[in-house]
DNA sequence: AATAAGGATCGAA
DNA sequence: TTCGATCCTTATT
C-alpha cells in the first residue's frame, strides 16, 4: 500500500522511545514521589493548573502497586494479537548495539510495548483523559502536555499549544512539532504517536493504524472507521452491525455524506457522490458488500 | 425517490 | 499513479 515516510519515521521514533522507557523503568516516579499525589491538583499544584482533576482513591493504586515491580510478568496476560503490531515486527532497532537475537528483540519489544500501554492507561485514569488523542479537549490536551513534560523532563511546552484541541494535536507534522519548541518537538511528537497507536490493541484486525496518520489527506475508509470508532457521537449515522466481522450500517446517509464533506472541505458532497468511492473500494479489495447485504450496509474487508 | 453498480472525466498530490 | 469528486446511465426496491 501507500508508501509513507512519516509512517516509518513515526514508527521509528516510537520503537526508540519505548526502548528509552524501558530503560528508565520507573516513569512514573515522579508522581510517586509526590506524597500528597492522592490530593487532588497537589501534584500539579505548582503548575497553575486549572483542570487539575486526579481521581482520588480509597483502594489502592495500579501504578503505586507496579512500585514492587512485576514479577516477570508473562505475556501471557495478552493475547497474541496485541503482539502483532506490525511495526513492532517490521522494524528493527537501530539503537540496539551489538548483535541481538530477532527472537529476543521481539520480546523485548514485547514488554516494553505492554509496559508503555499500561502507562498510557493509568495516565489516563489519572489525568481523566480518554486513551485517544483525537477526543482531546483543548484542556485535556494541556494536560497530556504538562503530563508528558513532568514525565520526561521536557521543557515546558504547553503554552505553545494553546487553544489546540486533540484532533488539531494529532493534524501537527513532526515538522510542526519542532517548529513550535525546536530539540524537543521531535519527542513530544513521537509520545503523542505512542498515544495515537494505544487504540489499536483493542480493535480488530482490519483496523489498521499504518494509515492513520495525519501527514496524508484522511482516506474516506479510514474516516468512516472513525466515525465507528466513536459511536458516542455518531452511532446515530454510522454503527456496527457485526463490529467483528467489520460489517457497518449507514443509518443516515446524508449526515455522514456531509461529514464527509466538512472533512474534505467539499461542501457538495452527498451519499450519491460518497457512495461511488466507497465503490471503489470493492475492486481494491478495502470495502465490500456482505453476503447478506442490503441497502446501506457494507463490510471491511479482513486483510490477509 | 432512494439506493446500487459502474463508466467516464477531471484535478490534486 | 492514486484517491477521490463529479456526472451520468441503468437497474432495483
Amino acid at each position: 500500500m501507500g508508501s509513507a515516510d512519516g509512517e516509518r519515521v513515526g514508527r521509528t521514533a516510537q520503537t526508540s522511545l519505548y526502548v528509552s522507557h524501558f530503560h528508565s523503568r520507573s516513569s512514573m516516579a515522579w508522581l510517586e514521589e509526590a506524597e500528597d499525589w492522592k490530593t487532588p491538583g497537589a501534584v500539579f499544584s505548582d503548575l497553575n493548573w486549572p483542570g487539575a482533576c486526579i481521581p482520588s482513591s480509597d483502594k489502592e493504586n495500579p501504578w503505586v502497586l507496579r512500585k514492587t515491580e512485576q514479577p516477570a510478568s508473562p505475556p501471557s496476560r495478552t493475547p497474541e494479537q496485541r503482539l502483532a503490531a506490525p511495526w513492532a515486527a517490521q522494524h528493527p532497532l537501530p539503537e540496539a548495539e551489538g548483535p541481538v537475537e530477532e527472537h529476543c528483540l521481539e520480546q523485548v519489544q514485547t514488554m516494553v510495548v505492554e509496559e508503555v500501554l499500561r502507562d498510557v492507561n493509568t495516565a489516563c485514569k489519572l489525568l481523566s483523559i480518554p486513551p485517544d488523542p483525537l477526543d482531546w479537549s483543548c484542556v485535556q490536551v494541556q494536560k497530556w502536555l504538562l503530563w508528558t513534560e513532568h514525565q520526561y523532563r521536557l521543557p515546558q511546552t504547553s503554552a505553545l499549544f494553546q487553544e489546540m484541541c486533540g484532533r488539531d494535536l494529532c493534524f501537527l507534522t513532526e515538522a510542526d512539532f519542532k517548529q513550535r519548541c525546536s530539540q524537543f518537538g521531535g519527542t513530544l511528537f513521537a509520545h503523542l504517536d505512542i498515544w495515537r497507536s494505544g487504540g489499536m490493541f483493542d480493535e480488530a484486525p482490519w483496523l489498521d493504524v499504518k494509515s492513520n496518520y495525519p501527514n496524508q489527506p484522511i482516506q474516506l475508509w479510514q474516516f468512516l472507521r472513525e466515525l465507528l470508532l466513536k459511536p458516542h457521537s455518531y452511532s446515530r449515522c454510522i454503527r456496527w452491525l457485526n463490529k467483528d466481522k467489520g460489517i457497518f450500517k449507514i443509518e443516515d446517509s446524508a449526515h455522514v455524506a456531509r461529514l464527509w464533506g466538512i472533512r474534505k472541505n467539499r461542501p457538495a458532497m452527498n451519499y450519491d457522490k460518497l457512495s461511488r468511492s466507497i465503490r471503489q473500494y470493492y475492486k481494491k479489495g478495502i470495502i465490500r458488500k456482505p453476503e447478506v447485504s442490503g441497502r446501506l450496509i457494507y463490510q471491511f474487508v479482513i486483510p490477509v
